[in-house]
DNA sequence: CTTGAAAAGCAGTGAAC
DNA sequence: GTTCACTGCTTTTCAAG
């Protein structure tokens, strides 16, 4: 279902955007009505669920990138649901996943400063429901950020 | 330099992507010009650093998302540079960055299964220099995804 | 059913106000 | 910041493989 076309055009797509379309053939081999229905294509199979800008966090004033892990009191259905639910309802809150391992949940949250993440410590991070214990770590330099997954791999996965 | 029109630009980019510019000015109340030149100021002063799509990463194969933590066994410049460019030299890492507290760096990395992970382990993670202590943390489930910074703060934040 | 060329429509771009 | 006009990309159509 998913060729080596799909492949370049998906890494294509992920690392410039939907900018024209006939270039974006023009790269892969493909004429701009071919090319343009196969994104179509990939867009309707759900392989790509929209586009964004990418910004620069610093260049908006949010200069500081915390990891914080949590552990709740209660691993009970209810506890869980309440803290989810809470932590979706904060934008500071960028990211938020279950793991393995020794804390519950690993959030990331984006600040000004240290300042502006002691405001939101009070006023974020200290409101979620049913916290035992938290661990703030401060990304000190960012060596690799996310620019997209790695796809020229996908055929070997499959 | 940025007002409420450019931030709320830069909101709707960072949700939809560049998609037409004219829809983009109705929503903020400008003409489609006035928008257009807004985001080319916005992408020229590096704001904007430029348009992805965003891909499912369940729907390429790429099911499971880990956390490597990892210590070096030295602190020297040199195993620093070593590490870090050996990182960015393997597609499957996604994110790298150096963190404040126990552990040195933090890498994130997506694999098609536990199999795979094995694979990439030993391919790829095993093969970084200076490691003395490597800690995995598997996502079991993803509570929010990224999608974008919260823009709708910066003035406040200036 | 899929592909490519061409036509039609519409958005992006720049100049003038 | 807006209007207008033009260029060029996107999208549809249609005919051929």
């Amino acid at each position: 279902m998913i060729d080596r076309i799909d492949i370049k055009l998906l890494d294509l797509l992920q690392r410039h955007g939907p900018r024209p379309a006939a270039e974006l053939g023009e790269k892969v081999g493909l004429s701009a009505s071919a090319c343009h229905r196969r994104i179509r294509a990939l867009e309707a199979g759900g392989i790509i669920a929209g586009y964004t800008a990418r910004l620069v966090p610093e260049r908006i004033g949010l200069g500081l990138d915390v990891f914080v892990d949590i552990s709740l009191t209660s691993q009970s259905e209810e506890a869980l649901t309440a803290f989810e639910s809470a932590v979706k309802s904060y934008d500071e809150i960028l990211e938020c996943q279950l793991l393995s391992g020794a804390s519950d949940y690993r959030l990331r949250v984006a600040a000004r400063n240290v300042a502006d993440f002691d405001r939101l410590h009070r006023h974020c991070l200290s409101r979620l429901p049913g916290v035992a214990a938290m661990h703030s770590a401060f990304t000190l330099r960012t060596i690799k950020a996310f620019e997209g997954y790695p796809v020229s791999g996908i055929d070997e996965r499959r």
